[in-house]
DNA sequence: CATGATTAGGTGCACGCGCACGCATTCACA
DNA sequence: TGTGAATGCGTGCGCGTGCACCTAATCATG
């Protein structure tokens, strides 16, 4: 079966291809009579562009913008980075020119100006996720102004506007975690360990997996105690001596969780005082993550297929937009993925 | 940066577009000293055709054709098939014709059958699974006598000629299984489901599985008895009554694992016999399986993304062979995941 | 050496679309 | 009523390929 081109669909409106061109992208100059004459015959014949000829004849490049968080090699939104460069080559036909932009997790006026120099830019999209409630409803605002679409990426606001979303159910991780660290086993005490942040600038993104993870114990082993325990991240030395610390107050406790992705944080630790006998869950499965279980530090990692999820991500934010149709699936819950020992290689 | 067109590519070599086009699609009526030339001058630019152009100018249907298991809604191949539907659509405007053919699983005549049919219809490219050594053996040969690739899904023969390879390893697999079965545990005795096959007739596919499974238990727990279990999946009636027999004469018996991906087949016993004590490991992450996990009846299931898998043969073997460029990677281990009541939602 | 077949290579067109340009017709306003 | 601007619509070209068709040179053969 042929797919009607806009040929057909002109002979069809009884117009030249021209007008119908000048109706689809909404460029004027049509009257509204011959518009809907248009519209009709586009839907009666359930037109839809030809991607490769669309990409062949438009000279166009579409701009999109993405605004994470700034981050070193083998972190957590570096991977993420990664995932959207993969994506950007599957699309390449499609002319798309991501231009990346990225803040300081630890301030707020960071993303601000990074939001206005994307708000200047005047692109056909942007990515970001969700940090800053105060300044990502004001971005979120401005772009609805000018009518430019929006993703969630990671994480989002559910009352703000946006057009798809891409990332796991934090609160549900945080239990699978609970779960794996606990499983066939009697637990009376738990630690979970935190990184210390500059808190009282933003809302901790790792929030939802906390209390996930927080509720799932305290439904299932009621009598346990949780410890919560913080370390620093900017120094090995107060690291180890955070968990020392810990440790000799509290020999009792073998369950420890990372709730957030820096687990590799703890790596020497674990092996400098291992002990058989204890369990280990973590979250993400980055480089230095990897490498802890590979050495028999750590039993779990919860995950998921980061990159996946951005490629996904803007892949299908592009097609949306360039081709102006709504997303099949607004909001994407990624696959929560269990890491072990035995499933940890690529 | 512009990227190199077949008229750059001719002007370099000295030639017009047309000889270019030959060498690439090795139409022949080319010297030998201009082939070189021209390969060169595509080296040099580092020349791939335009997908888009590609498309829109070739009117070729390129058919290729599939040979995997007959199957019912929801078994295992089916969902393989999904993929395969899926992944035609991501590449719908390569113009890409895929013919599904499929054999009966124990019987060798079906699969020559199918495959005598295929290649009567002469297709670009033809993707099977290893089940049948001889029988895949002498199609292997004689496709290649015809110069037509071949992709192998899910299972593979390392010996034979082929372009690319997706699948999970499977000895791992049964490892991963093994460990989920006794983690955090002592294990004495275990017990492995397997369904009774036709097995004169073929290799079973599940036998690497099972021997990692074995070899785990073996070395982990020494002094643990293995028991097998054969159920006839034609009959519940039988199915209940081989378990009921089992469990009777082993009530010591707490790990069942499941080694082949109908785990749903011992779902009802296992709930009409509720244990809690009991731990169940399963392969696959089929409906049936994935509802008895719901239930609670089961532990953990090690799966992968099976559409997904198939997806990505497809989408890579087409373009792999549509335009002429050897595979990136030709065996694609995919991912095992592991799930558990807390991520067995999609 | 004549002749036809074969080999090596070039050229033109169509694919479906985006977009710049061009040409009428109508409208506003002096 | 004349004039320039705005409106409504049609046409032609080019994007990079794939492919059918054409030409010139070479070769085999009697």
């Amino acid at each position: 079966m042929k797919t009607a081109t806009v040929y057909d669909v002109a002979k069809r409106a009884g117009v030249s291809r021209g007008t119908v061109d000048r109706v689809i992208f909404n460029r004027g100059r049509v009257s509204q009579k011959t518009v809907e004459k248009v519209r009709e015959a586009i839907r009666e014949l359930n037109y839809s562009a030809n991607p490769s000829a669309s990409a062949l004849a438009s000279k166009q490049i579409h701009c999109f913008a993405c605004l994470i968080p700034q981050h070193q090699k083998g972190e957590y939104w570096d991977v993420v980075d990664e995932g959207f460069k993969h994506g950007l080559e599957e699309i390449t036909f499609c002319n798309v020119d991501l231009r990346m932009y990225y803040y300081d997790q630890n301030d707020i006026e960071s993303y601000r100006k990074m939001a206005a120099e994307i708000l200047e830019l005047r692109p056909r999209g942007v990515i970001t996720n969700a940090v800053f409630k105060e300044a990502v409803t004001e971005f979120s605002y401005k772009l609805k102004d000018l009518a430019i679409p929006m993703a969630f990426i990671d994480n989002k606001y559910d009352d703000l506007d946006f057009d798809i979303y891409c990332g796991v159910d934090p609160y549900n991780s945080g239990q699978l975690g609970a779960y794996l660290l606990t499983v066939h086993q009697k637990v009376e005490s738990v630690a979970m360990i935190r990184v210390v942040r500059d808190s009282g600038k933003h809302a901790d993104p790792n929030a939802p997996r906390r209390h996930g993870f927080v509720d799932y114990i305290a439904d299932h082993f009621p009598d346990s105690a949780i410890y919560t325990l913080f370390i620093d991240p900017s120094s090995s030395e107060s690291i180890a001596s955070s968990m020392d610390r810990f440790a000799s107050a509290h020999p009792e406790v073998r369950h420890y969780a990372v709730t957030n992705s820096r687990l590799f944080l703890i790596a020497n630790w674990l092996k400098d005082n291992y002990d058989p006998e204890r369990v280990v869950v973590g979250f993400d499965d980055l480089e230095g993550n990897l490498k802890a279980m590979r050495e028999g530090l750590v039993d779990f990692l919860v995950t998921k297929d980061i990159p996946g999820q951005s490629n996904y991500l803007l892949t299908n934010f592009v097609r949306n937009v360039i081709y102006s149709q709504p997303p099949k699936v607004k909001n994407n819950y990624v696959h929560m993925d269990v890491l072990s020992k035995m499933n940890c290689n690529k």
